[in-house]
DNA sequence: CTGTTAGCGCCTTCAA
DNA sequence: TTGAAGGCGCTAACAG
């Protein structure tokens, strides 16, 4: 369906007796148009209802003003914040966004960079499916000069540039709340060690662990694919083993609330919290227990900053394209937080 | 920052002896053109490792290949659903999708429209904001005939197509429902009755009064802008009233979970299950509340529908543009429903 | 400071 | 069944 014909600078540059290059150089506010004549051109181009053709314009330029993101679902809150703060960023800098879904699985990844790849997109934000465990098809982007920004779930292998949130601190924060109720045996669900993310929690459970000289059981730290299934297999290992836990850190939302559920559905009491990363921005959390702490990460902090970060690159402000932004967690304690979690 | 130059058409032109032309109707399957010349194409078109160019061809046919959507928050999951349909949909047909979030104001929610007409989107699809009244912004896409579609929230106004769930009998469902466990002094909280969605659940809950010969309370109904703060107020209002319902029929998730966080924090036992139309989906909803009946209804299902209507209005296919399209939905009863929520 | 000219890559008449 | 030519709207040299 061909739509009728728009008003283009040339209708402008009619009007006002002057030249198509003029008007576009007005329009584009180029130094070397004086002043008068660059209000003229906007005048002209508001009273006509002048609307610029992006597409003319990228084809020129040969830049598509779009960049792709392309995240495991959006449908969980951290990531659909983190779009909101992709999309609130880039809009306001002129640029489109095209949001792929990996559903957490590398094959459909690899779809999703072809995908932008086709679109011409002029930068990627990415945070890896949890089973990616090589990063070749990234190189689609890398091999073409495309620049790259992984956030959250980020890839090391690549010479790109990153934006995390400070897993270290989120894991030791976390353990120490724990350690501070008075626990002495605490267990970790910790996520695929390929991701740095769940390595640096666990570093961080470790490293508060060793300050405060509580002894490590290594039967206390499980690798899990931190989803719904395997949460509750952790959960019956650990609470109804002959020596369970005060209390447990699950590394992320998914795996505490399965253990909650465990727990309440066996009536089995968790003497403490569970503390639980990346989880306090999901909207039900406190329906879901109230007594539950956890570690704030802000998606929309991470997306923005991504955001900025990979626009930089594009518009070449910056020359350094292996910078890593760490942004701060803080821990949340819930109101009467002695409580059984329920 | 500008790209290396890519292969074109006339690059297989020149490789294969033959014009741009040619290749051009080769490329898109064009009835003219031979069978050996099309193979003949294709195969050199994949050694070379063409990549259309969409901004080339888009600029000449003035199509975008892209549809906008306007949505309340990409955070609900009914919504982060919704979008997943409809890029499904749309990317398989080699369409791309633009997201807007209207942050449920009517304020940003032109904006939205702007940004989307200024992108010269060949279609777009929206659910509006709850405090829209007033459908004016809409224009601007009607007035230049560019398809539109409502989905979930619609707008009856303008002469567009729609694709709604069946409000009506989700709420006839949800009514009888707790008529069949005994309850007789049934609450409803309703929504903003400017949108039919809330319209046709009240008066699915008044048929199923009706049918069973229930007296209708008008103190029972409540017209509630459905938000965690007002939900708070409606459940001290009924069940800390002289006369409490036996059971709440609330129209939406947040006011449904604000009423159970409420009864729980004041030890109050509704004595039924609560029931709450458009929540099954919500990933949680089982942590949160293993007793709570719910009406099923697949944000998916509305997305890709929705698409899929836009698309044929804008592929000409169907000249009518004022279909609506109903979806099933489905009570979903859990078990142990006779417990206490918690 | 402004105008002229020549495409960006593709599609689409028109002619053969 | 194919080719030639022109142009979608804009920008970027190159000239003034």
């Amino acid at each position: 369906m061909k739509k009728e014909s728009n008003i283009t600078i040339h209708d402008i540059a009619k009007a006002l007796g002057i030249s198509g290059s003029t008007v576009s150089r007005a329009l584009n506010n180029n130094s070397r148009i004086s002043d008068k004549t660059k209000k003229a051109v906007r005048d002209m181009a508001k009273t006509l209802g002048y609307q610029p053709n992006a597409l003319a314009s990228n084809l020129r330029t040969s830049c598509t003003n779009t960049i792709g993101v392309i995240i495991p679902r959006i449908s969980r809150y951290f990531f659909s914040s983190a779009i909101t703060g992709i999309e609130e960023f880039a809009r306001e800098k002129g640029f489109n966004v095209i949001i792929c879904q990996s559903n957490d699985q590398k094959e459909r990844e690899s779809d999703c960079v072809q995908t932008l790849f086709a679109s011409r997109v002029d930068g990627v934000i990415s945070s890896v499916a949890l089973n990616t465990d090589n990063y070749d098809h990234y190189k689609t982007f890398t091999n073409k000069n495309i620049p790259l920004v992984f956030f959250d779930r980020v890839c090391d292998e690549l010479e790109t540039s990153k934006v995390v949130v400070d897993d270290f601190k989120g894991g030791f924060l976390a353990a120490e709340h724990l350690i501070s109720k008075g626990c002495k045996r605490i267990a970790h669900i910790s996520g695929p060690q390929h991701l740095n993310l769940y390595i640096n929690r666990l570093q961080g459970y470790l490293k508060a662990m060793r300050k405060h000289n509580i002894q490590i059981d290594k039967d206390q730290i499980i690798e899990s694919p931190l989803n719904r299934e395997d949460g509750l297999a952790c959960a019956k290992k650990l609470l109804e083993s002959s020596n369970p836990p005060d209390a447990i850190f699950a590394a992320n939302d998914t795996t505490a609330l399965s253990i909650i559920l465990y727990a309440k559905d066996k009536g089995i009491r968790i003497p403490q919290d569970l503390a639980v990363v990346g989880f306090s921005n999901e909207p039900f959390s406190e329906y879901l227990s109230p007594s539950l702490t956890t570690i704030e990460q802000s998606g929309f902090d991470v997306g923005l900053k991504a955001t900025e970060l990979l626009l930089d690159i594009i518009q070449n402000k910056t020359g350094n394209r292996q910078e890593t932004i760490v942004l701060p967690v803080r821990l949340i304690e819930r109101e009467s937080s002695n409580k059984l979690p329920n």
